[in-house]
DNA sequence: ATGCGCCGTGTGACCGGTCACACTCGTCCT
DNA sequence: AGGACGAGTGTGACCGGTCACACGGCGCAT
């Protein structure tokens, strides 16, 4: 474009990344013929000149699941308003090809800089072999990634489910049992407060069982959970799995909140509207989203963005949970 | 890299590209100078000199519901398995310049082809807008977009919708009610499946509620609908609409199926732990997706990959549908 | 033996921006 | 008045691939 519409070329690139060296009624002029000729810059030529595009690209083990797809959401939204393309990259399996073949793609300076969505062993993975020449950041359990120096930016339940659990044995519950979901460990903050909360109590401190993604899962540990009388309390490690339990208990005859209180993670819109509503802890997925972009541009520019912390995991009560019976 | 580790560099291209005009022995030397290297081509550059990037962009109105999250999801699978790059852009809004925001975006051939998902107003104005020399395909609501010439993809739950309605009505309901979710028009398949069965049978054909994407919505449809002691039989727009119509039986203390029975659609992973499991109508978002990106393979290079058709949408059958009460 | 055509490879220009640097001009200082 | 300086602009090279074309070598037909 350029030249022809108005004076010079290099002059428009340095209006695009609005230069100071401008004299504005110059200024004016390549804007005038912007617009006219209705020009839009090549972002593949930008990167290519740049050494690397003006992009994020998402590596994610998931794109669907509540917490995952929320994240990937609040970072789109954020990214587009800094005029940041968005590139989506799902790793398959914590497998080494798979891992592999993420940083690869990410190694391209073509997919500008990284989100890594840490909550799972695979993308622990990436983040830990990602070449520290590209710039990312990373989006974990509460705790973080050992094994990387990346910054990393995380929702700290570990209060929540502290409160979660007392809320629980204030009702009355002898203990509370835990079903777990994958992106969980030992040393989770979920775990963490949790236990914390029953040792403080001098409640006993099950076994923690284990369910994947698959709800089948939660509910086959649901129906274990039932078949045990003594159970009167269950923390999940989220909605979903809340929702398995639950139909398992009810198969089993026993009712919530009347026989078993029950309690989510994640506070997915809907779950109000359960009967019963879920009790629950809200997670604002999307606000770890924006913060992580916020600080891959804290990274790359040094300035600091408006405060964007995200909102803290907070218990909201509703139906599922009520004193045990006979009490 | 190449001309160092081997011969020359534009046989470093050829072999890239695996032409046909490379001696074996050639290739395999430069394949091996690859990957002692390390080296990786630079999408960048490619995409500059091409003209067009080899990517897919996905523009869509949300990233988090599940119809979209799972073309999405999809797409992204057969994107990365093709070796195409994955782009993602939000419409805000059909607003005017929402969608000429997400045109002009999508207009730099660094965006490579794009897929417009349709379901909405939002994604129908931008594919309409969608200047013609830029490829795409668009996933759209069964019966597609008027007002463009673009491939469409669609899964058609007409037929499914009818099914949902005759197994209600030969349960010996008396007619079906419906609440709307924002994705249907009047002319959509589900409400012509909807009408027609109606009609075929001779039951009166009631109003259609309207419910937007915020369950709250479809919990107040569900509650005028729940003061009707006439409504016996409910199909919702989706199954989270079904849950928040179900919540408002609930209080007004009408049993599902006992009272009333209700039909979704997606079939949501989860739904088939509720209680009562959701009867719902299977929806292959994902199979919708890959059959996008194997279009968008088809207009570019005209072979066509192997048959991916989505499954057809299918009425499966669980707990929330009985007969009525009293029959 | 000569000439033609094809196969495989190398060369130069180009995609559309960026950077580093050179240049011109007007101001201000001495 | 002369020179230093800085603001604003233009020039050339480069990012890392692609395309179009030229070229050398070989097999084959004549």
């Amino acid at each position: 474009m350029a030249a022809a519409a108005g004076v010079s070329y290099q002059t428009v690139s340095r209006v695009l990344n609005d230069s100071p060296k401008v004299r504005p009624d110059t200024r004016r002029l390549v804007l005038d013929a912007i617009d006219r000729l209705q020009y839009r810059p090549n972002r593949a030529a930008r990167a290519l000149g740049l050494g690397r595009a003006n992009a994020v690209t998402v590596v994610t083990a998931n794109t669907m699941l509540y917490g995952y797809a929320s994240t990937l959401q609040g970072i789109e939204e954020s990214a587009r308003l800094a005029g940041l393309a968005v590139g989506v990259r799902a790793v398959e399996s914590d497998q080494d090809v798979d891992v592999r073949h993420a940083v690869e793609y990410v190694s391209d300076p073509s997919a500008g800089s990284v989100i890594v969505v840490a909550f799972d062993p695979a993308g622990a993975n990436v983040l830990r072999a990602l070449p520290p020449d590209v710039p990312a950041v990373a989006a974990t359990e509460a705790g973080g990634v050992p094994g990387s120096e990346r910054t990393m930016i995380f929702l700290d339940e570990r209060q929540a489910a502290a409160d979660a659990t007392r809320h629980l044995l204030s009702l009355g519950h002898r203990t509370v049992h835990h079903v777990a979901i994958p992106s969980e460990t030992v040393a989770s903050a979920r775990q963490a407060g949790w236990r914390g909360a029953l040792e403080e109590a001098g409640a006993p401190v099950p076994g923690v069982l284990s369910a994947d993604w698959d709800p089948r899962s939660a509910y086959l540990a649901g129906r274990r959970l039932a078949a045990d009388g003594d159970v009167t309390a269950i923390l999940c490690g989220n909605d979903d799995t809340a929702l398995a339990v639950r139909r398992a208990l009810y198969e089993a005859g026993r009712d919530v909140p009347g026989d078993v209180s029950i309690v989510g993670f994640d506070d997915v819109p809907g779950v109000a509207y359960w009967t019963p509503a879920l009790t629950t802890v809200r997670m604002d997925f999307a606000g770890l989203g924006r913060a992580c972009l916020a600080a891959l541009a804290t990274e790359l520019t040094g300035v600091v963005p408006p405060g964007v912390t995200p909102e803290a995991p907070r218990l909201v009560i509703r139906e599922s949970t009520a004193p045990p019976r006979g009490r």
